[in-house]
DNA sequence: GAGTATCGTCAAGTATCTTGACTATATGGA
DNA sequence: TCCATATAGTCAAGATACTTGACGATACTC
């Protein structure tokens, strides 16, 4: 029954899941280890996901939290871990005495620009490795399935 | 200094890292949702990940550490997990008294079934979105990309 | 046999994320 | 104005995934 196990290497999965997963981990552990080696010892991929959703100029909490796709506790706890680092700062928001506005401070603004850089880095090292042609048909496609994924964001967030 | 805010709401990241990341996201999470729903409770995007490297007819446990990107602790204790919800089952190793074979159950060759059916309907819901040919070519790069990396699995594990 | 490497385990700690409960402020209407 | 309800954010506890360090047992090599 159980028969030539590990003597043959046996083939990984080949489907779009597998290759997706595969390759988006591949190129988050490039860019951390990268922004690592670039002096932000704080960058983690779950941080990372977070501060993608948040533009240069800042935003309210409550916007963040609607568009990452997780719980509002887990945007909370993210972002007590980027402000106690430094990344980011948290003001009241002016016009809504229950809202906060998170912000980049410098420090932040300094990752955000090598992030620009590394992410550039990367892209290039991938052209050179499978070709322009390819490499715009994979962008085509992602975002062809992004779109029509139909901009989700309002089906997993906690508002209500 | 802080002005519009989310006003007009900003675009989302656009290079490659963030497409593959928020694809394969995506993915999984109706992967991980349909699984689930054919009554596979214990299901989750870890323990896939890890199951995606054992192969129908089992493999060592050392085998499998080499081939997951992780360490051989954080595998033993996804394999806990499942041995635990009674997917896999691991036997001594009867060629190496060190040794363990880890091997699927009746219930977990039932998921792995599921699973390639469920993979199936996605990958004819991406089709239906983005066209055979476009799906093509985002396999072709992903694979090509794949390919390119060297096939790495010996420079994350802790072999030493 | 003795020394060393490999295989697996045990234990403790960290990061991420989830659920539930709670406070404070805003809003909408009687 | 006052009250009911909704929204923004926080606090706390627990689950899951993963990391590091230490260890016992077996295999390999000389």
């Amino acid at each position: 029954m159980v028969k030539e196990l590990d003597e043959k290497t046996e083939a990984l999965p080949d489907h779009v899941g597998w290759r997706l997963w595969q390759t988006s981990r591949a190129w988050q552990a490039e860019f951390a280890a990268a922004m690592r080696a670039a002096g932000h010892s704080w960058f983690s991929e779950a941080r990372a996901g977070l501060l993608g959703h948040i533009p240069r100029n800042g935003m309210r909490q409550s916007a963040l939290i609607e568009r990452a796709a997780t719980s509002k506790q887990a945007v909370q706890q993210l972002l007590d871990g980027l402000e106690a680092e430094g990344v980011l700062e948290r003001l009241p928001d002016p016009r809504d005495g229950r809202g906060k506005l998170v912000r980049y401070t410098r420090k932040g603004l300094d990752a955000l620009r090598d992030g620009d850089r590394i992410k550039l880095q990367i892209e290039r090292g991938y052209i050179d490795r499978i070709g322009q042609q390819r490499f715009g048909a994979l962008m085509d496609a992602l975002r062809a399935l992004d779109a029509g994924r139909g901009n989700a964001s309002e089906e997993a967030s906690g508002s209500k």
